[in-house]
RNA sequence: GGAUCCUUAGCUCAGUUGGUUAGAGCGUCUGACUCAUAAUCAGAGGGCCGGGGGUUCAAGUCCCUCAGGAUCCA
């Protein structure tokens, strides 16, 4: 429906990836690999297309991340931000401009769209209490908060999250809360904050969304969209007490710190950073001589947000919220993908599973063996998996598959096996096609390169990259059977008798000329690979252009094209290996440092010297102590720390789950007395019922030791 | 706890508005070919379409329910 109008020009974007660290290759299919296919694909048509995209550099975890790694907030966007650039070179992804939030240009534009609004009564200001730091003076972000989790009881729960139970948080459920940066108990201040009031637009998002693009947009889109806009949207905080960022404007006609109250505050990152594709496109505009305007208000321009599914909520209702608000078109689609698993499991920066771009250029493109070839087979894969509609999986026999035995056995060898018959059986030349001697399958074939346009065309029209790639290689697949149909190498045995000759000269004119269009076809997802096809068909890169597809008349007769060199290298079962270890490595790394990290901060919180609150008798006693003899003790089934032991209690026996597997053998453990809390509350663990507690000590080194009577003692005694 | 989506061949996935014998790629088996990176081509086998119930002349497709998974929200 909405294709019937071709639209005056194209504005792609790419969601900004955030410049706290590395991004891995399930980042790069989600948002990025399905955009520069359509952006390839539109400029192959010669349509107006600016594909934008840039660092995200704002938002508290880029503060946290320069303590974590001992530098300044400047330096870790400067390193990752040029990172990812070449990361994204190094795939071949074509930006026009690869931009960032910290550009001035970027700020001006946050700070006008603010303004814009707030002088139009769109946003609403209301006060709160937020935890405040008095010796370090500033409020504090949820994130540097630390306590106690209410739920699973870990001491160094952040204040959004707990890392260890993983339940969300406010800082208001911490227990014991303190201020990272000073050490102190915070206090709760009154503050003022800018709000975004959605709900006020809900009519319209549903219309808009639920109705309108029904049709259009993916199923998992809209439904998200749905179950956001039925639970009823709220007022969403633009500005935060934060000194990394966008500062909060003035307001209009006062100075930059007239108000008090505007000072110390900061665009809240989610509203600056989609901002950031609006400040993109007007340094690409001034780069070029170029108006950016249109681009972004002129309602023939077909905008297109490529993004992951973390990210619908913001492109979809927000962001379009904004847009409309300062008088911006709105999205025409917003193809949000799902995500990509790997081997097995989802991929994870914190636990160290996953496969980052840099990992993959390291280890196979700046390889002896490597270059942008290697890139194109990584894009060649990632593209046959992308989570378009559901989750997907990526195992490195998965790439070696898919590349040995569809990009080296179908797509590539067919390319290889025209170009070395050619030199064989028609001397290297374009050889030329005898109209009247053409048979049943040399016509079958024609009117299968000529129909092939119009179904890829469409398939990518739909974002359907998955589905229009392997047409692109079943194409391939129907020159071999062709070929093989035809066999030339038989009819080269006898080049006298019959037509042989002028059958073979049929037969590669004709592959040849598939050869040609499927350089076309490929060039949107493997741009290296259709560039070096071109040079050994000698011809230029504008014959890639869409107009060329299918047509039969590529490459003109009698011309001389180059020996054919390889498009690909296969995948050896030894790398396959190596990086299925590398990972499985990295996991075991990451998991033993984590332990090291908590260790360490479990002995910061819990110095020898700083006693709990003082108690009274009466909470002492409120503790029922006894001896008890370990009879038998098991390991717990999938839990590193947990056993089972079943104590004599003198008048019962005891069944205890205890965390302790990592500090005694099963056999020590057997016949030796210990103190038991026995009326601590029973508690499911494993889903076994721990009915107590057992007491250990803790050494300076961590390890724990069991606390028991130094005679052996009546099982059931009262330890007092 | 609520919401949305998903569950189809050994594996990875297609299946449009309900309509003939449910498809593809890979893998397996058999055969053909040798120009090609042991690549190619043909053929075969393989499925109570997650379980159960319902609507209908007709259900993989629509409705209900249960189980499992993913995500979002609280």
């Amino acid at each position: 429906m909405s294709e019937l109008k071709e639209p005056k020009r194209y504005l792609v974007t790419s969601a900004l990836p955030y410049a706290n660290g590395q991004k891995h290759i399930g980042h790069l299919a989600g948002a990025y690999l399905p955009a520069d296919i359509y952006v390839r694909y539109l400029r192959a048509r010669k349509k107006d297309v600016v594909f934008v995209c840039g660092s995200d550099e704002h938002g508290t975890a880029i503060p946290i991340q320069a303590m974590k790694e001992g530098t300044t907030p400047q330096s870790i966007i400067d390193k990752y931000h040029h990172l990812l650039k070449e990361n994204f070179e190094a795939f071949s992804i074509s930006f026009d401009i690869y931009d960032r939030t910290s550009n001035p240009i970027h700020h001006e534009t946050a700070r006008e769209f603010f303004t814009y609004l707030e002088e139009r009564n769109e946003l609403e200001i209301k006060a709160s209490e937020q935890y405040f730091d008095e010796a370090a003076n500033t409020f504090l972000a949820d994130r540097y908060i630390k306590g106690t989790c209410p739920q699973c009881g870990f001491a160094n729960a952040f204040g959004d999250q707990c890392e260890k139970c993983g339940s969300t948080l406010s800082p208001e459920e911490l227990i014991d809360p303190v201020s990272t940066l000073s050490g102190n108990p915070p206090v709760k201040r009154a503050t003022r904050h800018w709000y975004l009031p959605l709900d006020r637009h809900e009519a319209w998002l549903r219309q808009w969304i639920i109705e309108g693009h029904k049709d259009d947009w993916k199923v998992n889109v809209t439904g998200q969209c749905k179950s956001w806009i039925d639970a009823g949207l709220q007022a969403r905080a633009v500005t935060r007490d934060l000194d990394w960022g966008v500062k909060l404007p003035p307001k209009t006609g006062e100075d930059e710190n007239a108000d008090p109250d505007r000072s110390g505050k900061v665009l809240y990152v989610w509203f600056d950073a989609p901002i950031g594709y609006i400040s993109a496109t007007k340094q690409w505009a001034l780069n070029h001589g170029k108006d950016w305007k249109p681009y972004w208000m002129d309602p023939e321009t077909k905008l297109v947000h490529f993004i992951g599914k973390d990210n619908i909520v913001f492109h979809c209702i927000i962001f379009p919220v904004m847009l409309k608000l300062h008088g911006y078109i709105v999205p025409e689609n917003v193809p949000g993908n799902e995500f990509m698993n790997l081997e097995g499991d989802k991929m994870s920066t914190s636990r160290n599973w996953k496969l980052d771009m840099q990992d993959f250029i390291d280890d196979f493109i700046n390889k002896e063996n490597g270059g942008p070839q290697m890139a194109d087979a990584l894009r060649y894969y990632l593209t046959t998996i992308l989570p378009e509609t559901k989750d997907s999986e990526f195992t490195w026999k998965g790439f070696q598959d898919a590349v040995n035995g569809e990009l080296v056995a179908a797509f590539a060898n067919f390319f290889n096996r025209t170009f070395v018959l050619m030199h064989k059986l028609t001397g290297g030349k374009v050889p030329k096609f005898h109209n009247d001697l053409a048979d049943e399958k040399d016509r079958e074939l024609i009117e299968i390169i000529k129909n092939a346009p119009s179904r890829i065309q469409q398939l990518l029209e739909e974002y359907k990259f998955r589905e229009a790639l392997f047409e692109v290689i079943d194409l391939s697949r129907r020159g071999n059977k062709y070929m093989q149909d035809k066999e030339p190498w038989i009819k080269a045995k006898d080049p006298e008798a019959g037509n042989n000759q002028s059958s073979i000269e049929n037969c590669l004119h004709i592959c040849l000329q598939l050869c040609a269009n499927l350089s076309i076809y490929i060039s949107p997802f493997l741009p290296n690979t259709a560039k070096k096809m071109c040079q050994m068909m000698k011809v230029v890169d504008k014959m890639l252009d869409w107009e060329n597809a299918g047509s039969v008349k590529l490459l003109s007769v009698g011309y001389s094209l180059r020996s054919p060199a390889l498009l690909f290298r296969k995948i050896e079962d030894a790398e396959v290996e190596m990086q299925v270890i590398k990972l499985k490595k990295g996991l075991e790394e990451s998991k033993m440092q984590q332990e090291e990290t908590n260790n360490k901060l479990k002995e910061a919180e819990t110095p020898a010297n700083s006693l709990k609150t003082e108690i009274v008798y009466d909470d002492f006693d409120k503790i029922d102590l006894r001896i008890g003899t370990i009879l038998h003790a098991e390991k717990v089934a999938k839990a590193d720390k947990l056993l089972k032991l079943e104590v004599e209690m003198g008048m019962e026996k005891r069944t205890i789950v205890s965390g302790i597997a990592q500090h005694f053998s099963l056999e020590a453990l057997v016949g030796k007395q210990v103190i038991v809390v026995a009326n601590l509350a029973p508690r499911k663990m494993r889903g076994i019922e721990s009915q107590g507690m057992i007491l250990t000590a803790e050494q300076p080194d961590g390890k724990l030791i069991l606390v028991n009577p130094d005679t052996l003692t009546q099982p059931g005694s009262q330890v007092k």
